[in-house]
DNA sequence: TTAGGTGCAAATTCTTTGCACCCTG
DNA sequence: CAGGGTGCAAAGAATTTGCACCTAA
């Protein structure tokens, strides 16, 4: 809720020039949409962007309230938080370790680093709460994905089948 | 795959230990469910691990490996990766930024830090895979939580409610 | 005009729960 | 032997899909 209408502005002129580059239909529900993410510092889930955004377009549906998000982050506009793949997964590495995660194929793989065990964070966390740990994640196109070339763009939550390490 | 016999061992007595002291019954399928996620870095789900644990026991059924996997994260054997909330939220701050994730409530703020921005990574994530975005995600407890005091402990997935920011 | 977008309802997928029987401590 | 633990089946919750109508370009 600390965004300026400025900045807002500017998340939904680009998300104007995404849709038109991309030869993408502008309807009044994708616009309202992104603007219920693009104006908070919330990140709603679709159940919530789908009431706030109802308070406006009280017949758009939850349905297409998914596939928008969806399609926003295709088009890089939004970015799903969490895992990229769709199962909780377990890990019984209790030492401190990092994570590399394929956005492609969903390969979680650990990784260790002293410096990375040590870092040291901003005042702006004291501020937010008490930290207990931090973990570095890094995500980017694993070995096997690389060598399978380049492929679409999908959502992870659903199209891409997971792998692991 | 990279586990030592012994490591898996050493495990093995950890969770017996772990079990005794909280006064829960070490049955069959809970030996078994453990190790299966002992000895791997796989990051299994509750599927793979069921498929796994039935090669052993033909018997065993999907809902107890469900139970039994919360069980002992709740008792600190194995965490759970991914998002602390059940649901996939959406962020439309395309800036290079990290996140504070409170364990009790969800609750999922951004901070900035440019010498977070600026990680550098050890040699062994060369050998993944192509870093493309790193971020780091500080766990811990959020200012209202604190306030409100001592919490029992919950699955994630589950028992909480969830707040954001 | 017309292909792409939407709403509705039904389907899927993952996960949890109620209950009666079983087995560890 | 007692109470926690398990399997089964059914329920629940989040998310996706098929299809006919609608609308932005």
């Amino acid at each position: 809720m600390t965004i300026s209408a400025n900045q807002i502005d500017e998340r939904m002129r680009r998300f104007e020039q995404a849709c038109r580059s991309a030869r993408i239909k502008l309807t009044h529900q994708r616009i309202e949409i992104f603007r219920e993410v693009a104006k908070t510092t919330d990140h709603p889930d679709a159940e919530t962007v789908f009431q706030r955004v109802r308070e406006r377009i009280p017949t758009v549906s939850l349905d297409t309230v998914y596939r928008t998000l969806w399609l926003l982050s295709d088009l890089g506009l939004i970015t799903p938080l969490g895992p990229l793949c769709e199962r909780t997964r377990f890990d019984a590495n209790l030492a401190r370790h990092h994570h590399f995660v394929c956005v492609r194929c969903g390969l979680t793989a650990d990784f260790y680093s002293d410096l990375l065990d040590d870092l040291t964070l901003p005042e702006a966390v004291q501020a937010l709460g008490q930290a207990e740990t931090t973990r570095v994640e890094v995500h980017g196109i694993c070995r096997a994905c690389a060598e399978r070339g380049p492929q679409p763009t999908h959502h992870p939550k659903t199209k891409q089948s997971q792998r692991n390490s």
